[in-house]
DNA sequence: AAAGGATCCAACCGCTTTACA
DNA sequence: CTGTAAAGCGGTTGGATCCTT
């Protein structure tokens, strides 16, 4: 029995949203709320699936959403949850403000990825690429702090198709693991010296003197983050 | 200046999960 | 409990833009 169709697709437009469509969205959104999307395209009279309505408005439209590029501490917040979370974009989302999943999935593919390779990081493992098997044992990353971050931002990982493991804790897994979620919100400037007390990424990865690295070189570099920063 | 390759990212697709009758 | 609709999610695509030659 085959799925119905999201919508009527022979009268629906498709690709990018214009100015008109964005302001009857928001229009209809700010009067009526999110509601029903598959009912609000025709009653805010958009010729468009209420998936792709859903879509726009969550990854553009809605006001809370920061824009712009990320920062250093949005990057070792995104590599830290995903070596944690993987692919879970969603999930990874929920602990950055103003992110969605969709930029977070595009950053992280076209950046973090790319980045990690350069220090000579698997990004999917998050091992070295040149470990030995040897190292398949260890299976943690050591962040400073665990037990409060987990305590006050407990993350658990369903995962449904295990029978045997219905729910993993991050704390049962990773117990010595901090995801520096009590840090600070990722607009809020970091103190120097609350950044120099936590190892970066590079360094709990054992890399030494590498030129990535974000805390032995901040003192010399604090001054440039913005000359830090991706291009755009 | 033009061509072609590389990169970025908005949007789509299809599958899974959730809610509800 | 079951079936269906709706929502959510992650992977992928494709057009626009940037960069290199």
């Amino acid at each position: 029995m085959g799925r119905s169709p999201c919508c009527e697709k022979a009268h629906t437009n498709k690709g990018a949203w214009t100015k008109e469509e964005d302001n009857r969205l928001i229009a209809y959104i700010r009067a009526h709320g999110e509601g029903c999307w598959r009912s609000l395209p025709r009653a805010a009279g958009l010729l468009r699936c209420g998936k792709s309505c859903r879509l726009r408005w969550i990854n553009y439209l809605r006001s809370d959403l920061k824009r712009g590029n990320f920062t250093e501490e949005e990057d070792d917040l995104i590599i830290k949850l995903h070596s944690l979370l993987g692919n879970k974009w969603s999930l990874i989302a929920a602990r950055l403000p103003g992110r969605t999943d969709n930029e977070i999935k595009n950053y992280w593919n076209t950046h973090v990825r790319r980045k990690l390779l350069r220090r000579g990081i698997d990004p999917s493992t998050h091992r070295l690429l040149n470990e030995t098997a040897a190292a398949h044992d260890v299976n943690t990353i050591s962040f400073t702090g665990a037990k409060d971050a987990a305590k006050d931002y407990p993350i658990e990982i369903s995962l449904k198709k295990d029978e045997n493991m219905k729910k993993i804790s991050v704390e049962e897994r990773c117990p010595d693991l901090n995801l520096d979620l009590k840090i600070s919100p990722p607009t809020e400037p970091s103190t120097e010296t609350g950044r120099k007390s936590t190892l970066c990424f590079v360094c709990n990865r054992g890399v030494n003197n590498s030129k990535e690295c974000s805390c032995c070189n901040f003192a010399a570099t604090a001054h440039g983050s913005s000359s830090r920063q991706w291009k755009q």
